[in-house]
DNA sequence: AATGAAATGTTATAACATTGCATTTTATGC
DNA sequence: GCATAAAATGCAATGTTATAACATTTCATT
């Protein structure tokens, strides 16, 4: 994301923060701004890391959860369960409500696309389970393969 | 799955490693048998605990995971990335290939069932990706939720 | 019996995650 | 302003999942 982008994402963040009484602290800040700048997904120990590159200074992993904890409740950034690692969420600049994510992780450079799924696919995956009388609760679906860019080199 | 039914799969898959020159050695059948007495998705280290309540002998975490990793490679367990579970593969006492399994996986008790997409279902997500030019390697879904049996509790 | 390949054991360590309690910061009422 | 309660953060310990590196055992074949 463009270094605009990340300010305006930021702005808006703040916005929300305040309309929805919550604090968007330094710390919270720094390591929204870090993942804004990554479309890789980042690991807890990642974001450590790229922290004390970024602010020189140290940040403990238990705090980088709680604050991925915190972003994540408040739908600002996702887990992606199958890697263990955490990418912003792509709607973080607009107000889309979300349907069901796909988040499509390159194998090869770890990169992750969010895109939104076309009602059909809900309504097929549905169609698939209804006779097992299973309740789907998945609010996003995890796609592993080969990215444009990796497929092309 | 029945006693009867394990005993069945166990014969199967000998058979199948003996076509294919592999050994199913005292070990690796002992955890896939403890395997199929589950329904439920198990850790790594729920295989060690329950190696030992079974068979009354130790076995390190480490050769699980090379037990797991040889039932893996040769399609008679999955890996639920999710949760870091595994589950044995439900066409183990049949020929099926694998189209694309979906694995409903309950939130609640844990319990793991393999179905099948229909052939709408992967076209459909291929459908929602095509634009991105992201090419998809998933072998599987991971789909969370609650099952018909918790549902009704 | 000697050999080599595969399987398994052992130890250490990496990577990911949570718990519990102490301390600091911040918002809020007095 | 100041006390205080609540929220955020720091810190230490521990738990959980996974792999690497190297040693030993097992077993089929000569």
């Amino acid at each position: 994301m463009s270094n605009k982008n990340r300010q305006q994402a930021l702005q808006l963040v703040k916005q929300l923060c305040q309309q929805r009484g919550l604090k968007l602290t330094t710390k919270r800040s720094n390591i929204l701004q870090l993942m804004l700048t990554e479309k890789k997904g980042l690991s807890t120990y990642d974001i450590v890391d790229s922290y004390l590159a970024q602010y020189h200074q140290k940040i403990s992993p238990v705090s980088v959860y709680r604050m991925l904890g915190f972003l994540i409740v408040e739908k600002l950034v996702h887990k992606i369960s199958s890697n263990s690692q955490y990418i912003v969420c792509s709607h973080i600049t607009c107000s889309h409500s979300h349907q069901m994510p796909l988040f499509l992780i390159c194998n090869n450079c770890n990169q992750v696309e969010e895109v939104d799924a076309a009602n059909e696919l809900p309504a097929a995956l549905e169609k698939n389970i209804v006779s097992t009388g299973f309740q789907l609760q998945n609010k996003a679906l995890e796609l592993h393969g080969i990215c444009q860019i990796c497929k092309n080199i």
